[in-house]
DNA sequence: GGGAGTTGAGCAAACGTTTGCGCAAATGCG
DNA sequence: CGCATTTGCGCAAACGTTTGCTCAACTCCC
């Protein structure tokens, strides 16, 4: 309460050194000898002294922050991935802010969190990032990785191979015999619901087995609910035998009207989605899925980032990681 | 990419006037006159100034940063809350940084965060805080206010009065006719469910109906569903006509539970959680609970905040939000 | 018309760190 | 032993804003 916070020189004249001195040592410059760099921490330890990370950016340029922009908090996977990027990201000594959350687009107020904090890096899902944006982070050397997003002019990207995980789950479908395929898909403008898509329609369509019917679930649950309820309610002839929900919370919203319907699912019908979120593993859905490999891509994702922070002059680059087909009850390929 | 992003002085030459006119226009200062501002904001904006906030911070020592600490993914209710403040915090024009986010206590570094970034405030949730970083806290003036978690030393607390919706909860099952009642709750040192657990269970037994099963569900969906599993083994007799969750994830583990041994919720048992979760209110769970009002909650507590951001001096304060009861078909009081 | 008060804006010193450069002392080599 | 090199550290100038003073120019009132 009383005494004032140490600052770099309170050590330095503590230790009897320059303040450049301390500055160095604590970031390991071989410049500093050995001894001197041990006393340093030493009194710096006894202080309690902690560097201003303001200072720090207004000299160095350097902020030590990596913003982060995710999507709604109605899917879970957005909370799974800022979960696993605080995680990581303080594993490597730097800090998250929370540009945006939540539906809605990306707006100006957003580019100028990224320039008033100097922002080292920014991690985006959620959004396709818009030209003005990335205009202002590539502007101001921003390096900028989309997560789960193809990449777009100016920024690297790291993804799930969404057309592969489609196609493992088409043709775990057809080999437990599925033939009369539904496809709860999105209309939103999302690349990675996109892919799952195309790359599932592409395949069944190349096996002779085109999806013979095509929902919106509006990436939600609702819509996922919805679509089940209709399903359900088709006259047993015209019902599908297997649904691909593209996203694990649109299948949970399958799952639960066609049992809420009384639908056997696994037998009478099988459903399969994508994300590999950990609810798909409650026994109510036992959901078979492909895992998103999370921990991966963000891990991937900062080296990215991390990378460019030190070299600006990196080229774009794009990361497909693939990801695990979890196989479950809900295909019934278990029976 | 070529030119420098603009400074102060940059737009203090383009305008004509000194620096110190720049900081004080741009923030509203009475001093200067409205002609003046005016210029000076076209000016600013036809340059795309925008200022550094490693440089306001290190001069003023305020930050613009608010810190945050959620608990564990596995209960949306934090993301809930990260999702809310980020959009409250968003609007009065400050920034959100994560400082802990999953399970775990809260480390050393964490505290080194809040330091080195200045803070000047922190919401924390999830954890009880402890002694050290609050030492750390109030020794630096940072203040801190606990959301959902009660107040400790040197802290002010934002919380849903937990007792107060527990016993709602009772009420509305001894109403409806229940009397063998179970509780599902957690042996976690979590404030939040020790209330709601003690708030519940003094009120039943004053009613003369304490509950007669108590359960530790671990304050997750699988510690409910196996809390689930064991009331729907119990033989008809001995089986409880009513459970309060003390938390909607648990109820919803319970909820499934049943449904999957062929219990009939709502009329052979009343199910009831705490926290109002979105998900709830989904045909499957269709779940009666009390909603924490979380808008209110995070707007209250930002408000705490703000005020000792502006004046460290002000004394700590409790603020106490009743949540809202939301019956629904789980409680088998519609029927 | 002269003094007191008000208004509007500039000066310059912080704030704490980083970093290019400089300079001794210690070391190497011939 | 003398000279060139290396090693280890200090000096001081940034970095961009804020803010306590200072100060000139008006306005007002008697």
């Amino acid at each position: 309460m009383s005494e004032k916070r140490p600052t770099i020189v309170t050590v330095a004249e503590a230790a009897g050194v320059a303040a450049s001195t301390i500055s160095r040592a604590l970031k390991g410059d071989k410049r500093i000898s050995p001894e001197t760099r041990a006393r340093i921490a030493r009194v710096a330890q006894e202080l309690g002294y902690t560097p201003y990370a303001s200072a720090r950016a207004l000299s160095s340029g350097r902020s030590g922050l990596v913003g982060i922009v995710i999507g709604p908090a109605t899917n879970p996977f957005y909370a799974e991935l800022l979960y696993e990027a605080v995680r990581q990201i303080g594993e490597r000594g730097l800090r998250l802010l929370v540009i945006h959350a939540g539906p809605g687009p990306l707006e100006n107020s957003m580019a100028d969190a990224l320039l008033q904090y100097q922002v080292d890096g920014c991690l985006i899902s959620s959004v396709d990032l818009p030209s003005h944006v990335g205009a202002v982070c590539a502007a101001n050397g921003v390096p900028v990785v989309m997560v789960n997003r193809v990449a777009q002019a100016d920024t690297c990207a790291v993804v799930c191979d969404n057309a592969f995980g489609s196609v493992q789950l088409g043709d775990l479908l057809l080999r437990s015999g599925r033939r009369r395929i539904a496809l709860v898909r999105t209309s939103a403008a999302s690349s990675t619901a996109r892919e799952r898509d195309a790359g599932f329609t592409n395949f069944m369509q190349s096996a002779g087995h085109p999806p013979s019917l095509r929902l919106d679930g509006r990436s939600t649950y609702e819509g996922g609910f919805e679509a089940g309820r209709h399903i359900a309610a088709l006259p047993a002839p015209e019902r599908p035998d297997s649904v691909y929900a593209v996203s694990d919370i649109m299948a949970w919203g399958v799952l639960d009207a066609l049992r809420l319907a009384g639908v056997a699912v696994g037998r009478d019908i099988a459903v399969v989605g994508f994300d590999g979120l950990p609810q798909s593993a409650r026994p109510v859905y036992d959901l078979t899925t492909v895992e998103q490999p999370v921990v991966a891509m963000i891990g991937r994702g900062l080296d990215l980032l991390q990378a460019r922070m030190r070299d600006k002059g990196l080229p774009d680059e794009t990361i497909s990681l693939r990801g695990r087909l979890i196989e479950r009850g809900s295909s019934g390929s278990r029976a």
